[in-house]
DNA sequence: AATGAATGAGACTTCATTCAT
DNA sequence: GATGAATGAAGTCTCATTCAT
């Protein structure tokens, strides 16, 4: 058996190696929707991944990193699908349109992302170093929260955008907007289901419906007969839930 | 003298209780806010209250106790406050602007209870009974969340917002959004600041701002010149932060 | 009201003492049933019988005094209905056989108490004074311990018992048997019957039978057709039950 | 000479793990004999067993735990013992004998493990599972209580024993009596003998000799010279004590 | 790289009981 | 005599993490 494991060829243990982080990570992320961050154990993240706690801990040295990798894995998924999205659209509007659709579309088929982010904002928000946040929706995009900027910059000289937003500010605090907005429903979940008579995904619609509506250039006649989801996301105008 | 004793003593007893019951809740709130609810320790709180642990156990039996308590004063507080600033406007539009106004001057003035709230969100969300929560910003209004509805509804009616809003998705849809940025921002701070590059108040204004855009029925010309405080309370125009 | 207070007969005073006495007594005895003496809290006393811990103490100074309260009164209870039996047997062997039936019937209609004198052997075993106990079922005769000796000696007198049987040996022997079966099947209740398929009542009398048997002078016939209750009582001949 | 790691530890480790497992049993054996099982704290356990507090857990998580560790190593003990008595004995008296001898010579030789059975009777009683009692004796045996029945049965058959005896409950309600006997002895020890005058070791010989005059054919003469050991095993005659 | 064992440092409570009024 | 409040002293158990092999 020795010398099977002077034969292994590096691959294999990089398989192996992977495989084991995998097997943590993916338990630990469970737990942590399950019972919430701080909650969670390392010896709950022990028994659940099947590794024994030494062994785990060579590779992540303490609990703060299981969070951090997960958090990092999380981001780099999301940069990449917000990159092909924006490549889609051709106005302002219309790309600020894809960017919150895009939000909307995570909250419905992978809550449990958003749930793990408003968790790692409210935990570890008064410990982390700024730089890592702005690593964090810095990622999005080369520029940075540049694009923000930009993005106004081209809504407003192509006439899709009103033309008193404001280049360093407005995106800025209606992403924000949004990103509280769908983490909060996100969390509270059936919760808000019920104190609000509404299913979470129409809410967030509603909401991002009416961002659009103050920031485009023109009122759109509300009430359209056009519900289609492709027209969701270029317009402003209401689009009646089924 | 046996009626002495009988009389005197109700109110002594209750003064101090809530005497002690406050120096606990105090002690409590300020570490909560310090190092998070869940990084506090009970051990801790007793500490910085003064009292023994044992007799803190008298008075809270654990630590969620305390959390709920201060929740709780938090919420009465808010819906007094809310009863007020509503009676002085008169439109839809100036009553949904006022609603708004004033979770900005909380954002403001009282950060640490919006911080506050913002863990509570993320902690207690799993674990809290939706009852609960039917209080909560419920208590602004008897009518509970209808109010919402009916803001809508008079706004419609007089005008001053847009014809196409519904009046049982609307304003909660907004409320939600507005909430989520608010204790975002109360909750990175600083953090936020350094990355957008803005306060978090004229954040959360401009925030404000688009909503109304998105609500109000005519499309106000953007950068008018009056940035008057209470201009900023009825109607929709961007205010120029001093 | 002080001016009641003053008329106060003494006759009152002492009722409401005993009623308090007794509310403290009867919630006491039924925890200590349900959950064990050790295992019972003040806290729980104090709750269920629902007068204050402060009260609580004006009458018991500690939980040790509410159970040998508690001991005390099950012991006069016992030597009153003890000495009755006794008085209607005539021989040595009836007398044995009353005082044997009297804790097979107690088994049967009071096993809460038989419960208890179990838990309070086991417990108090190591560190009660042993006048204490000597009093005990001392008290179940005048002359303590000797009726023991008494009654063997007049059951060899009269024939009933058998030649051979030891003074200051034998009885004392047979009734720390009988009363470990009782306190056994009391502590044990279902779980013995599960196990020996038999239901308690009947084990008690069979060890009754058999020890009879083994002290009565003549080997009575066995299984004779006589199954009448007062028979079981002064004879060993097998009882069937019904 | 990863062959050497691999094969050296697990022996190393299983006798470690059992050398601080008997560490612990040992310290917590003698701590409840000395000051009753529930009186003793994990505290008490854990200072004369000389481990830590977090490393005993690692061993028991519960106090619970302990208790049932000594309990089943009784077990195992004592069937091992029985069993070999009974190999000797030919007629079914002389086995029942050899049995309640067993019980007379463990009343006197371990004492510590007598009184521990009783208190976990009586402290037990109402938490525990069936299924555990009737691994309890039930081990002194492979065919579990049913030994009684044959016992019996073999008695009636050669001769030995009376033969209006029940298979299935003389035998029960004996061993039942002796047991609680025998228990009782062990736990009021020296309170006993103050207040009877006797040694225990002489009450529970007794209590045996009435028991198998109650259960034997023939009524031997009483008072017979012979007062051998051996004697005693096979007859129901009085044993003088030296 | 894996693992069995260990562990320091506390966390959270509970309790029986005592006072001051 | 009744009561509200207080409390010292333990008690049980958990946890993240480290070590030696």
């Amino acid at each position: 058996m020795s010398v099977k494991a002077t034969t292994k060829s590096p691959k294999t243990y990089h398989l192996h190696r992977d495989r084991q982080r995998r097997r943590i990570l993916d338990a630990a992320r469970k737990l942590f929707d399950e019972r919430g961050i701080d909650r969670t154990t390392m010896a709950e993240v022990i028994a659940a991944s099947g590794v024994r706690a030494s062994t785990l801990y060579e590779y992540f040295s303490r609990k703060d990193e299981i969070v951090w990798a997960i958090f990092g894995d999380m981001l780099a998924e999301d940069a990449e699908s917000v990159k092909k999205r924006l490549e889609g659209a051709t106005t302002g509007l219309a790309k600020i349109t894809a960017l919150l659709q895009h939000m909307a579309d995570q909250l419905s088929t992978e809550p449990t992302k958003v749930r793990f982010m408003a968790q790692f904002d409210a935990m570890y928000a008064r410990e982390w170093p700024v730089e890592r946040m702005l690593t964090l929706e810095g990622e999005l995009n080369d520029q940075g929260f540049k694009v923000f900027g930009t993005l106004i910059r081209e809504g407003i000289a192509d006439g899709s955008l009103r033309a008193d937003l404001d280049t360093e500010l407005t995106l800025h605090a209606v992403i924000n907007a949004v990103i509280g907005a769908q983490r909060r429903l996100a969390s509270l979940g059936s919760k808000v289901e019920v104190e609000y008579g509404q299913p979470i995904h129409r809410l967030f619609q509603e909401t991002i419906r009416i961002f659009l509506l103050g920031l485009s250039a023109t009122k759109l006649p509300g009430r359209t007969r056009r519900s289609s989801r492709a027209a969701a996301r270029t317009s402003t105008t209401r689009k009646r839930t089924p």
